[in-house]
DNA sequence: CGTAAACATCAAATCACGTTGATGCGCTGC
DNA sequence: GCAGCGCATCAACGTGATTTGATGTTTACG
């Protein structure tokens, strides 16, 4: 498992695309399926265009979303694989195996 | 399933919490239990004091870390429920039973 | 063609977030 | 009690991210 230093940056990315109000708002909106620009513009409240085209090119950059054209508009969706990725990432947390602090009050930790 | 208003504020704020640098690295090392912040300190290649713990106040206030004190130290480590939490927001997405554009080409969406 | 719709891009202004260095607080050992 | 360690808090500052409004591009329709 070679957590490089390249995957690890695009896995935080990731992170950083999703992590932001109106970007999660779409992620969440995506989750029922594909949808186009001005769809998403009226589930989103009437925001600027050029705003959630901006968001849109974040998540797009980083993986989560892919967009497909169809005539004049384009219709953006998740990428499961990505989402996985992100998920797999949270799981990696293995605790619960008895663990206590590495060392125990009068050992002092450094 | 009622996704309030004020659950998905805190989820966001959960993301936001890991989707930085430093704390994307702090939950890493968590990952593998409890730590003090001297520790943490040092397994991030020595910084600021006072960086550090601002944003392990960030991952507390988010809900993703706890900390524990003991004598002079503080341990932190990960709260499971959180990062099950973010988990589940990122498997809600039920995509691949035969979806297609909600309208075909001569429909148009909006 | 000419126009309009659906999006993308860009530059300028604004705003949020992280960094830094100083200071404060709780605990421990002398 | 006093000094020092481990950590938290605070204010000033700088940088990068987001917003906005204008302009550009592609496609469709008459």
């Amino acid at each position: 498992m070679p957590d490089s230093a390249l995957e690890a940056d695009a896995l935080l990315q990731r992170f950083q695309a999703v992590a932001e109000e109106t970007r999660f708002r779409v992620v969440q909106i995506l989750a029922s399926g594909e949808r186009c620009v001005c769809d998403l513009q009226a589930d989103l409240g009437g925001a600027a265009q050029s705003r959630l085209s901006f968001h849109l090119k974040k998540l797009k950059d980083a993986g989560v979303v892919c967009d497909r054209r169809d005539g004049r508009w384009v219709y953006y969706s998740l990428v499961p694989e990505t989402l996985e990725e992100m998920r797999a990432f949270l799981g990696e947390v293995k605790p619960r195996e008895g663990w206590l602090p590495v060392m125990r009050s009068d050992e002092g930790c450094c």
